[in-house]
RNA sequence: GCGGGAUUAGCUCAGUGGUAGAGCGUCUCCUUUACACGGAGAGGGUCGGGGGUUCGAAUCCCUCAUCCCGCACCA
C-alpha cells in the first residue's frame, strides 16, 4: 500500500474531481435490459424557477442514498433526472424580470414572451444540474427531462384527448377560482387559507313596502352591488312572512328577492340573514343557482369594478371600492355596526393574491372515477405511504375530492389541444384539423394552456417514453420509489396515481416516502424575506458535500426538520474523523484490497472477532432501516459503529499489535488485514451517505472494482455474529471504563499507572483475562494485572459485567466529594435492590413475565447484591 | 366542524409492555506519535396533567391541557 491521504480532509480536492469520473465511466446510466432486477425512481423536477434551495437538498440526498444503495446491492438502477416548466411560477419570475427592464409580457407579446421564458429556462435547468452535481446526485443526465419537451408534451396531448373522448375532461362555465394578480383561473389546491383580522359589516335592507328591514353581515361590503338576493332560512319563525317579498338594495337602489334557503343560510349565524352575491361567492353562486335568482358580475378579472357596480363604482378596485361603499352606507344611514372579525381569506399560494372567486367557462376534469382506483391501491397496499399516518390524510382528502380546473388563462405551458370554429364548434385532436371536422370552416386552438402539474401527473412515464412502448418504459416502469415532500401529496402524488392507473394500468410506484419540511435552527420556514434561506451550495463549498448529507440523512425523519449552519458543522466532525481513521489505517496497511486474501476465522483473537461482529450487527441494521426509510438509524448506526466502537475502541486496541508492542509477527498481520477489512466494509456501507469522502479512500484501497459505488453493498452475515466474543468485550471495556472513572474520581491524572486485580468466575474467563491483560493494561493504563488470587486488603473493591475486580491505589486519597459520590452510588443500588427484591417476591411476577425478564432480574439482583458489599468495603 | 400529528435531558429528536437513549450544548481533566473538527470523564429527565388496564406503562385505553398540520366552513 503505496498511497496515502493527505493529513487534511479537504473536500473541495477531490469532490468534482470524482463526480466527473463517475459521470465518465457511465456509473449513473444503466441498460434497459429486462434480465436483470431493476430498481428505478424518478426525481421531483424541481421548478425551473430558480435555484435549489436546502429543502430540495434533503429530498435529492435521500433519493441519492436509495439509488446508491440499491444500485450497489446489484439491481440495474435508474434515477431519472430533469425539470418542470412550473408555468404560472416561471411566468412569474420571467415577468417580474421584464418589468424591471422596464418592459412586460404584453409589450412583448405572445410568442417573444414565450422565448425569453425558455431562455430562462435554459439557464436555470443548467443551474440546478450544477447543484444536483455538487451535491453527488448519481442521476443518469443522459436522459435528462423537461416537463415541456417535444415528446413530453405529445403525452400530454394524448391522455388530454383520451380523456375527452372517455368523456372525463369537460368545458363548461362554473364558479372558478380566480387569481387577478396572475389572470388566471387556479385550482382548489392552489388556494391557501390564511387568517386574517377583518371587519364584519352590518348593514340594513328596507324591504319593500314595509318598515322593517333585515340586517345582514358581511366581510366583503363592495360584493353588496352584485347581490341579487337575500336569503333566510325556511324554519325561520323570525322572517317567515317575508319569504317571497323583495328587499330594496342599498346604494344600488334595486329590488332583490327574498329567498328561503336551508343550505346557505345557518340559523345561529349572526342575524339569520345572509346577502346572496351569485356571482362572488362559491356558496352564492350555488345558491343563486337553486333559487333561480340572475347573476350579476360586479368584479372584473382585473380585481376592478366592473360598470354593472354603478357608475361611481366602475374601476375601482376591489379594496377601494369596499371603502367607498362603506363611506356611502354610513352617509345614507343603512350601516348598522361594525365588528373585528377573524377570519381565514383564501389565497393564491404563489403570489398570495387574495382569490376572486368567478364565474368563468374553463375546462375540468371529472376526477371521481379516477380517484376511485388511487384510493383503491393505496387501500389493498398496492402503494405504501410511508410515514404510514400520511395514510389517512390521502384517504381524507381523495375520498372528498373536486373536480380539477386545468386551464389556465397563460402563455407558459402546454396548449390545450382544442380547436375552435367561428360556428361554435370545438374538436379536440392530437393535430390541429385545420378545418372544422362539423361546418368545414377554419379553426383557431384555444388559448389556454393546462396546468403544470397535469403534465407532471404523467411524469413516471412520459419522461420513458410513454405513449411509445420503449425499451425504458419496459425496463423501468412502473418505478419503485418516490421520495417527494409531503407538501405535494394531492399536488402530484395522487395525482400520479390516478393518471399512472388509468393509462399504463400499474400503480406508478409502490413505495412513497414523504419528507418533512426543512426549517431553520429556530424552527422558521425558511425564507427569502426572512433572509434565513440556506443555498446548499454555499455548505458543499464550506464543509463539503459529505458533511451535508449526512446531516440531511440524521435529522431526515419527523415533519419538521430545524436546519442551522451549526448543527450541520457537528457532522463535518465525523467526515474529518473518517478522513483521519482511515488515514491511520492505511500507515498500517501494506496490502491493497486485490492481493489480500481472505480471512482464516479460526486464527482470529477475540477482539477482531468482536469488531467483526459488531460491524456485522450495524450492517444489519443499515440496510434494515433503509428498507423503511429511516435514514435517521440508519445513519446513526453507522455513526456509532464508526465513531463510538472502531475508533474508540477497535483502533486503540488494535494499536499494541499494530506498534508491535504486543503479540507475533503473525498476530500483526492478522490485525492489519481485519483492519483492512473492517475499514473496506465500513467504506461501502457509508458510501450511500458519503459518496465522495468514501470512495476518494476507498479508490486507494486497491480493490476490484473501478469505484466503490459499483462495489457490492455489504449484507450480514451469521458467520460473523459471535455472541460470546461480544459479551468478554464487553466485559473489557467496562473494567477499563470503571478504572478511568475510578482514576478520574480520586484526581489522579492518565499518566498515574496502577495495579489491577481481576477474577475471572472459571478458568475460561480467567485464561481470557491473561491473554487481554495487555488490552487492560494499555487502555486502563495500568502497570500490571493479575489475574486471581485475593486482593489485597486497601484496595478499591467492585463487581462489573459478574467479574470482580480490584484496582490498587498508591494511597486512599479519599476525598468528600468521593465519600459523598460512593454514598449515593450505594444508596442509589440499594434502592434499586429493593425494588428487584420486591419484584422477585411477587408471585405474580414470576409466575407471568417472560422467563428471560425473569433471568434479567435474578442476574442483576446477584450483581447488585455483590457490589453492594464490595462498595461498603471501600 | 372533519381528519391527522406532537408533547421524553438546556436544544433537536429516537425509543409501541420489561432497570430511561442519541447528537449538539454545559462542566472537569488531558497537546497519549490518525484526528483538539481530538481523547477520557461528569452532570442533567417524577417521559405535558389526571385516571384506568397490567405482575410491570414513555409505550395500551379514557380524559384534560397546550401546540402544529391538512381538509371544509366562516354571511
Amino acid at each position: 500500500m503505496k498511497e496515502e491521504l493527505s493529513t487534511r480532509y479537504e473536500p473541495s480536492a477531490f469532490e468534482q474531481k470524482l463526480y466527473a469520473f463517475w459521470e465518465r465511466e457511465g456509473f449513473f446510466t444503466p441498460v434497459a435490459d429486462r434480465e436483470k432486477p431493476k430498481f428505478s425512481i424518478v426525481i421531483p423536477p424541481p421548478n425551473v424557477t430558480g435555484r435549489l434551495h436546502i429543502g430540495h437538498a434533503l429530498v435529492m440526498t435521500l433519493q441519492d442514498i436509495i439509488t446508491r444503495w440499491k444500485r450497489m446491492s446489484g439491481f440495474n438502477t435508474l434515477w431519472l433526472p430533469g425539470t418542470d416548466h412550473a408555468g404560472i411560477a416561471t411566468q412569474m419570475m420571467v415577468e417580474r424580470e421584464l418589468i424591471k427592464e422596464g418592459t412586460s409580457r404584453v409589450e412583448l407579446g405572445h410568442d417573444k414572451f414565450v422565448e425569453r421564458v425558455w431562455q430562462w429556462k435554459a439557464q436555470h435547468a443548467t443551474e440546478i444540474k450544477d447543484q444536483l452535481t455538487r451535491l453527488g446526485a448519481s442521476c443518469d443526465w443522459t436522459r435528462e427531462r423537461f416537463t415541456l419537451e417535444e415528446h413530453l408534451s405529445y403525452a400530454v396531448r394524448y391522455v388530454f384527448v383520451k380523456l375527452y373522448e372517455d368523456g372525463l375532461i369537460y368545458r363548461d362555465l362554473a364558479m372558478v377560482n380566480w387569481c387577478p394578480q396572475c389572470g388566471t383561473a387556479i385550482s382548489d389546491v392552489e388556494v391557501d387559507f390564511r387568517e386574517r383580522n377583518g371587519k364584519l359589516y352590518h348593514i340594513a335592507y328596507p324591504i319593500e313596502d314595509s318598515d322593517r328591514r333585515l340586517i345582514i353581515a358581511t366581510t366583503r361590503p363592495e360584493t353588496m352591488l352584485g347581490d341579487t338576493g337575500v336569503a333566510v332560512h325556511p324554519d325561520d319563525e323570525r322572517y317567515q312572512e317575508l319569504i317571497g317579498k323583495f328587499a330594496i338594495l342599498p346604494i344600488a337602489n334595486r329590488r332583490i328577492r327574498i329567498v328561503a334557503d336551508p343550505i346557505l343560510v345557518d340559523r345561529e349565524f349572526g342575524t339569520g340573514v345572509v346577502k346572496v352575491t351569485p356571482s362572488h361567492d362559491k356558496n352564492d353562486y350555488e345558491a343563486g343557482l337553486r333559487n333561480n335568482l340572475p347573476q350579476m358580475q360586479v368584479i372584473g378579472e382585473d380585481a376592478r369594478m366592473t360598470a354593472a357596480a354603478g357608475a361611481e363604482f366602475a374601476g375601482l378596485d376591489r379594496m377601494d371600492a369596499r371603502k367607498k361603499v362603506v363611506q356611502t352606507l354610513k352617509e345614507q344611514g343603512f350601516l348598522v355596526k361594525v365588528e373585528d372579525h377573524l377570519h381565514n381569506v383564501g389565497v393564491h399560494g404563489r403570489c398570495d393574491t387574495d382569490i376572486e372567486p368567478m364565474i368563468s367557462r374553463q375546462w375540468f376534469v371529472k376526477i371521481a372515477p379516477l380517484a376511485e382506483p388511487a384510493i383503491e391501491a393505496v387501500r389493498n397496499g398496492t402503494i405504501r405511504i410511508f410515514p404510514q399516518a400520511w395514510e389517512a390524510t390521502y384517504f381524507n382528502w381523495m375520498e372528498n375530492i373536486h373536480d380539477w380546473t386545468i386551464s389556465r388563462q397563460l402563455w407558459w405551458g402546454h396548449r390545450i389541444p382544442a380547436y375552435h370554429c367561428p360556428n361554435g364548434h370545438t374538436t379536440v385532436a392530437m393535430d390541429d384539423p385545420g378545418k372544422c371536422p362539423q361546418c368545414g370552416e377554419p379553426v383557431k386552438q384555444e388559448t389556454d394552456v393546462l396546468d403544470t402539474w397535469f403534465s407532471s401527473g404523467l411524469w413516471p412515464f412520459s419522461t420513458m417514453g410513454w405513449p411509445d412502448n420503449t425499451p425504458d418504459v419496459q425496463t423501468f416502469y412502473p418505478t419503485d420509489t418516490l421520495i417527494t415532500g409531503f407538501d405535494i401529496l394531492f399536488f402530484w402524488v395522487a395525482r400520479m396515481i390516478m393518471f399512472g392507473l388509468r393509462f399504463t394500468g400499474k400503480a406508478p410506484f409502490t413505495q412513497v416516502f414523504l419528507n418533512g419540511l426543512v426549517r431553520d435552527e429556530y424552527g422558521e420556514k425558511m425564507s427569502k424575506t426572512k433572509g434565513n434561506v440556506i443555498d446548499p451550495l454555499d455548505v458543499v463549498n464550506e464543509v463539503g458535500a459529505d458533511a451535508l448529507r449526512f446531516t440531511l440523512a440524521v435529522n431526515a425523519s419527523g415533519r419538521d426538520i430545524p436546519l442551522g449552519r451549526s448543527r450541520i458543522q457537528g457532522y463535518s466532525a465525523f467526515v474529518n474523523k473518517i478522513w483521519n481513521a482511515s488515514r491511520f489505517a492505511m500507515m498500517h496497511i501494506d496490502t491493497d484490497l486485490r492481493a489480500a486474501g481472505s480471512i482464516d476465522r479460526d486464527q482470529l483473537h477475540t477482539v477482531e472477532r468482536w469488531i467483526l461482529s459488531r460491524l456485522n450487527e450495524a450492517t444489519s441494521q443499515v440496510n434494515k432501516s433503509l428498507s423503511a426509510f429511516r435514514f435517521d438509524e440508519a445513519s446513526n448506526a453507522i455513526y456509532a459503529f464508526f465513531w463510538h466502537e472502531f475508533c474508540d475502541w477497535y483502533i486503540e486496541m488494535a494499536k499494541p499489535v499494530l506498534l508491535g508492542k504486543h503479540g507475533s509477527e503473525d498476530d500483526r498481520r492478522l490485525a492489519k488485514r481485519v483492519l483492512l477489512e473492517v475499514l473496506d466494509r465500513s467504506l461501502r456501507l457509508l458510501h450511500p451517505f458519503m459518496p465522495f469522502v468514501t470512495d476518494e479512500i476507498w479508490l486507494k484501497l486497491g480493490g476490484h472494482e473501478p469505484s466503490v459505488m459499483v462495489a457490492p453493498y455489504p449484507v450480514a452475515e451469521d458467520v460473523l455474529e459471535d455472541p460470546d466474543a461480544e459479551r468478554m468485550m464487553h466485559a473489557v471495556q467496562s473494567i477499563i471504563t470503571l478504572v478511568r472513572n475510578a482514576r478520574a474520581e480520586r484526581g489522579f491524572t492518565p499518566k498515574d499507572r496502577f495495579k489491577l486485580y481481576v477474577h475471572g468466575n472459571d478458568d475460561r474467563e480467567s485464561n481470557f483475562f491473561r491473554d487481554y491483560a495487555y488490552l487492560l493494561i494499555e487502555l486502563a493504563r495500568l502497570t500490571e494485572v493479575i489475574v486471581g488470587g485475593e486482593p489485597p486488603a486497601g484496595t478499591q473493591q467492585d463487581v462489573v459485567d459478574g467479574i470482580h475486580i480490584a484496582i490498587e491505589f498508591p494511597e486512599k486519597v479519599i476525598s468528600q466529594e468521593q465519600l459523598e459520590r460512593t454514598k449515593r452510588e450505594i444508596e442509589k443500588s440499594e434502592k434499586e435492590l429493593a425494588s428487584l427484591d420486591t419484584k422477585l417476591a411477587n408471585e405474580q411476577f414470576v409466575k407471568n413475565a417472560p422467563a428471560r425478564v425473569v433471568q434479567q432480574a435474578q442476574a442483576r439482583q446477584t450483581e447488585l447484591r455483590a457490589r453492594l458489599e464490595k462498595l461498603k468495603q471501600n
